[in-house]
RNA sequence: CGGACUGUAGUAUAACGGUAGUAUACGUGCUUUGGGAGCACGUGGCCUGGGUUCAACUCCCAGCAGUCCGACCA
């Protein structure tokens, strides 16, 4: 992509609207734009991480041998009451020109049953497993901290359908591995945390907490075990012992990157779900529920990696591999060759300073810069992103990066 | 939803009860090219409604919008 035909430009500027860092750099960068408190749009490059964010949950959530599959974000209130869940605050609900009412989805429970009811029949049917990347719309209240608490947000969500409690139990295990699978391909270090199951569950639930300041929960944990639950459940406290291994605990604010739910026949029950057993019994699918949102992970992954020049982008979601910088016009011939071996790269092409290019492939964040001018001679010079120093390489050298 | 603060050009900011300034971005021209280059010219602005006043961007009230704190948080 050469920088010259970018949609999107990049700010000198923080605006002013903006307190949260992810917020600042990925507005600065041209990576989103707000709309209004909680609502953005996710420009080219932008929208290039979070493709890359979900190509990584498409692969883990199919190595699980779930499918994937859409559901609508507009949602005829019948459907949230049959399951008491009409007028609830989070919802957006609204009467159509012709008086219909509906919810925008901000969770697909009421809709995946409603679906499943349609193909399970037998306990030959299960398990069975399908998930979104969806558009979820909450009311919140108060819309924070960039992307981390949206209003409309990408949500990739899960549902899966069970005979009984141990078979969900079995497949509950898979998605946790799975979402730490997701979180540490994208550099993402999480603790999973137990928490309280919220209106769905009397059992505790699992969150990967992300441990950082810009956090909204509280998260206790153990400094020498994997011990760690939400401060909401949590019978310990700071200064007392992990109840795992006596060791000190700590605590911290913390991310939810991603949760997990045993919801048992909440849903199955209204909407009677049922299947067939081995003795020709009818009985309820117990079901679970899984979620892991692309928008937040990307606002997680720029509080991550920043420094005071801009974001540092983990490889694995960077918008673009390498940065081609010209200094001057010898620059083209690189570009081309790079393009042609299927290399992602932005190509500041641009008629402006050395410096300003400088500046911001700072920014941007792309993980190796290479530039190529009249000091460089016949090489290239590459960096990593917050590197200190550079090395000369040749083309070939490269392409083989 | 309660509290605090803030709304001035695309963006970031300044001043002022009496013709709104700067930076940046943008356009044109010339000169520049290793850390946000220089000169010249140009385009572009006071959230909305009401009140006070001879006069309101400025003061007052309301609304709307945004940020932060709290409450809330599948």
């Amino acid at each position: 992509m050469r920088q010259s035909e970018l949609f999107t430009k990049t700010s000198k500027t923080s605006p002013k609207d903006e307190e949260a860092v992810n917020a600042k750099l990925l507005i600065r960068g041209g990576f989103i734009r707000k709309m209004s408190a909680g609502v953005y749009s996710y420009l080219p490059l932008g929208f290039r991480v979070l493709e890359k964010i979900n190509k990584i949950i498409r692969e883990e959530m199919n190595a699980i041998g779930s499918q994937e599959m859409l559901m609508p974000a507009l949602v005829a209130k019948e459907y949230w009451e049959k399951s008491h869940r009409w007028h609830t605050d989070i919802a957006y609900e609204f009467k159509s020109p012709f008086g219909e009412e509906f919810g925008l989805g901000w969770t697909h429970e009421e809709v995946i049953s409603a679906i499943a009811t349609g193909f399970i029949s037998s306990y030959k049917d299960l398990p069975l497993a399908v998930y979104q990347i969806q558009t979820k719309f909450r009311a919140e209240p108060r819309a924070k901290s960039g992307l981390l608490r949206c209003r409309e947000f990408l949500m990739k969500d899960l549902y899966s359908f069970h005979t009984d409690k141990e078979d969900l139990d079995r497949f509950y295990k898979k998605v946790i591995n799975a979402y730490a699978k997701i979180l540490k391909r994208l550099s993402i270090k999480a603790n999973l945390t137990e928490a309280s199951g919220g209106s769905f569950t009397k059992d505790f639930t699992h969150e990967f907490q992300v441990l950082s300041p810009v956090g909204e929960d509280t998260v206790i944990y153990c400094t020498a075990c994997d011990f760690s639950q939400n401060k909401e459940i949590a019978l310990v406290r700071r200064g007392y012992r992990c109840p795992k291994c006596d060791s000190e605990v700590k605590e911290s604010p913390g991310i939810e990157a991603a949760n997990v739910f045993r919801l048992g026949v909440r849903y199955s029950e209204p909407f009677d779900l049922k299947f067939t057993d081995k003795n020709g019994e009818k009985k309820l699918v117990v079901m679970g529920s899984y979620g892991i949102g692309p928008t937040r992970l990307m606002g997680i992954l720029v509080e991550l990696y920043n420094d005071a020049k801009g974001i540092q982008w983990p490889e694995a979601v960077a918008p673009y591999k390498i940065h081609l910088l010209a200094i001057n016009k010898k620059a083209d011939k690189v570009y081309e060759r790079l393009k042609k071996a299927g290399v992602e790269v932005l190509y500041d092409d641009r008629e402006v300073s050395a410096g300003e290019k400088f500046a911001d492939s700072d920014l941007i964040g792309i993980p190796w810069r290479a530039v190529v001018s009249e000091k460089t001679g016949e090489k290239i010079e590459l960096k990593k992103r917050g590197a200190v120093k550079s090395r000369l390489v040749s083309l070939d050298q490269l392409l083989k990066l």
